[in-house]
DNA sequence: GATGAATGAGGCTTCATTCAT
DNA sequence: AATGAATGAAGCCTCATTCAT
C-alpha cells in the first residue's frame, strides 16, 4: 500500500535512519499521550531530539509524517498479531471455538493496543488517506474472517453465510473499537471487564452464525432449556 | 443535565432570539458540513450574519457555544424519536419482535441523524463535557432497552438476561455509530445496505438474547439440531 | 474644575438620579474591587442594574463617567475631610505640635480611603484628565499647609520656609501615597505599622522644618544646641 | 531571582541572539514612550522587525515578555549604579555627608531612568510578579543603605536607629519614585528643580536621622563643612 | 544533510460604543 | 428615556512550514 510511492524518503546514512527511528517513536508515543491535538511538529521534534528541519527532509507534511507513524505501527501490530491466522487456519476445531478463538485474538490485537488504535480510528474519520488504509486493513481481516469462517459453512444456521459472517465481524469489531475509543462505560454504567465482553461477543457471534449452543454441562451458564 | 447552569444566556428580546436562532442553526449546519474542525467562531458568525460579539454575548466561550448546538439539536432528535419510547413499552409482542423493533427504531434514530450525530460521536473522543453528555443520553437509551425488554424476561435464554441486553444494547448501537462515522465501507467492501444491517442486527440481538427463531418457514434457517 | 463642563448630563426624573446614583456607587465599588483593568461599562451596566444605553445617556465615554465616580468620590472624601481645616486653623499650639496634627490628619484621610485613592493615583498617571484633577486636589491641600505653617514661620528653622513646607508636605503625602499604592512592605521587608509610619513622618516632617525635639528624655536624640 | 527558571529561552544561533535582543530593545523603548497600555505584542514585533511567532519562540508569553525586558533593564541600571555601592562603602566621611552622597546617588539612578522606571513602579502596583521582583530589588538597595548608615549609629539622634533609617529611605525612595511616575509638579505648583528636590530630601534625611546642621554660616543653605 | 530560527495566517476572545426597539 | 442587543477592531497566541547558516 505504500509502496507505490513511499510515505517517507528513507534516508540512506545509518545516522539518520536512527534519527528517524526516534522521530516515529516520539510521534507514536505522542500521538498515545495527547492524542492527535497534542501531535505538533515541534513537539515531536523536541521528543526526538531531532530538528524540524530534518523531520521536514523525510516527511513532506505533518500528514505525511502521521501517516508514517501509522504505517509504522500497524506494521509492528501486524507482528503481534500473527497468530490471528493461525487461529484463522486452524483445523479440527467445531465452528463455535472457532467463533471463540477468532474473537478473542481481535479483542487482544484491538484491546491491546488501545492507545495507539484509538488515535488512528478517531483521525480516520476526517482523515480521507487514514481512512483508506484503516479500511484496507480491517477489509483484509474481515476477509480472513470470512474465509475461515466459511470452512465451517455447514454449521453455519444463517442462510447467507457471506453476509452473516460480515456482519458478525462488524458488530465484534466496532464494539472493541467504540470501546477502545469511548471508554467501557459510554454506552452504560455496568461495570463490563474486557473478558465479559470478549465472552459475550463470542457468544452473540457464535449464536448469530450457528445458533445456539448446544445446552452444555449443567454447571455455570447452565440453562436448562432455552 | 443543563438547567442547573444554563448552556446559554437567553436573550429577551425578540430580535435577539431570532438571532441566536440563526445563530444555532447556522452552527450545526457548519458541524455537518465541515466537522468541528471547520466550526470556527467566525464562519458561524459569517453564516449566522451575526456579529462575533453577539455570540459570545450569548455563549461564554466557543466551547460553550458547541453545546449548546449540541443540546439543541439532541433536543430535537428527542422529539423526533419518541416512538422509540412508545415501542418500548408496546405489548402484545413477542420479544423477538420487540427485539427487532427496537433495533429498528434505534436504527432509524441514528441513522436519521448521521451527519450531526457522527460530529458529536467524534467529538465526545476528546471532550469531556460533551463525553459526559452523550453517555448520559445513551445511557437512558440502554435503560428503556433493558426494562422494556426485561417484561419478556421468560423469553431470554441467556443465564444473565440484564448483562446480555447490556451487550446486545452495546453491539447494535455500536454497529450502528460506526457506521455513521466512518461510513458503510470501512471494514468491509460488501455494498451493504442500511436495511439489510439494520435487519441482521436485530437477529442477532434475538439469537443473542433467545435463543434462534423457532423455525418459521419449513424452509432455510430451521435447524433442529445445530 | 468640573463646572465649565458638566462631567455627566445630570438627569431631571428622580428615578434617573438614582439609577445615577446606582451607577456611580457601583462603578467606584468595582473599582474598589478589581481595579481599573476590572471597571468594564458592562460590569457597572450589570452591578448597577441599568442599562449600558442608560449609563452612554449620561456620560459620553466610559472615561467621563470614570471622572464622574472620580469627582464624586472626592467630594465624599472632602466632607469627611473638614477635620484637616479645622485642624490647620487651629491656633495655640506650637509648631511641632502642629505638623503632628496635620500629618496625622492627612494620613488619616489618605489611608482610610486607601482602595479608593489608590485606583484614582494609579490612573492618574497615564489619564492627563484625571491628573489635572487629582493635581488640583493636591495643590491645594499642600496650600493649605503651606500657609497652616507660615504661622509658625518664626519657629521653623529652615532658611527658606516656603521650599522646606513644599518639601515636607512632598515627602509626606509620597511615602502615604506609595504605602496605598504598593503595599506596607515594598521598599522593606520590616513590619511597619501605619501608626509608626506616621509617628515617623510627622518627626522628620517637624525635625526638617523647626529642628530637634527640645531635648525631652535626657537620653539617645540628645543634641545641646541645633 | 532569574536563575532558577529563566524568564525566557536563550537563543543558540548568533542571529537568533541578535533578534532577541532587537526584541527586548524594541520593547523596552515602546514601554518608555507608550506604557504598557501600548506594549502589544504586534507592535513589539513590528518595531523590532522580528515576526511574531520567534517572540513566542523566546517568551512564553507576553507577561514573560514584559517581565524579561524588566529583567534586562534593571540589570542594566544596576550597572550603572554600581557607584552606589561605593559610596555605601565610603569610609572617613560623617554621617552627614554619608546621607548626602547616598541620596544623590539614589536620585541619580532613578531620576536618570525616569522612563523606563515609570513604567515599571506603575505596572508593579498590578502585577504580582513584577512586584515580587521590584520589591527584592528595593530591599536589597534599602538593606544597603541601612548597613552603611549603621556604621555611624553612634551619630544617630534617633532612639531606634534601624526604624530611623528604613523611614528615611522610605520617604526619601517614595519622594523619587512618586516624582517619576507623576511628575515634578503633581503635589504642588512649585517649580521645584531635581537638585532642589535631592538636596533638601538629603537635608531632611539627616536631620531626621542624626540631628540638625550645627549652625551653617549665618545666612541661606551654605555649608562649608558640615 | 542537518539545524533551529523565522514566518504569519488564522483562531479565540474582550469590550467600548452604537443603534434598533 | 431606557433598554440591551449588536458591532467589530484589536489583542494574544499556536503551529505548519520555509529558509538561512
Amino acid at each position: 500500500m505504500s509502496d507505490t510511492e513511499p510515505v517517507i524518503r528513507r534516508p540512506q546514512q545509518r545516522r539518520s535512519q536512527e534519527s528517524l527511528e526516534r522521530v516515529l517513536n516520539a510521534g507514536a508515543e505522542l500521538l498515545r499521550e495527547k492524542g492527535y491535538e497534542g501531535f505538533t511538529v515541534q513537539e515531536v521534534s523536541r521528543r526526538a531530539n531531532v530538528s524540524i528541519g530534518s523531520i521536514y527532509a523525510r516527511a513532506d507534511s505533518k500528514e505525511r509524517l502521521f501517516i508514517a507513524i501509522y504505517e509504522r505501527e500497524m506494521e509492528r501490530m501486524n507482528l503481534e498479531s500473527l497468530s490471528l491466522q493461525d487461529t484463522a487456519r486452524r483445523e479440527g476445531v467445531s465452528g463455535r471455538e472457532l467463533v471463540v478463538a477468532l474473537v478473542q485474538e481481535l479483542a487482544d490485537n484491538v484491546l491491546g493496543n488501545a492507545a495507539t488504535l484509538r488515535v488512528f480510528m478517531h483521525r480516520a474519520v476526517v482523515d480521507r488517506d487514514l481512512w483508506k488504509r484503516g479500511s484496507a486493513g480491517l477489509r483484509h481481516l474481515s476477509r480472513t474472517f470470512e474465509s475461515s469462517l466459511l470452512e465451517h459453512r455447514d454449521e453455519l444456521a444463517h442462510p447467507d453465510p457471506e453476509l452473516a459472517i460480515d456482519i458478525a465481524f462488524r458488530f465484534v469489531y466496532d464494539t472493541l473499537a467504540r470501546r477502545i475509543s469511548h471508554g467501557a462505560k459510554f454506552e452504560s454504567d455496568r461495570d463490563l471487564s474486557d473478558e465479559e465482553l470478549v465472552r459475550e461477543l463470542a457468544r452473540a457471534a457464535a449464536d448469530y452464525l450457528m445458533g445456539p449452543e448446544p445446552a452444555p454441562k449443567p454447571k455455570s451458564k447452565a440453562r436448562s432449556k432455552q
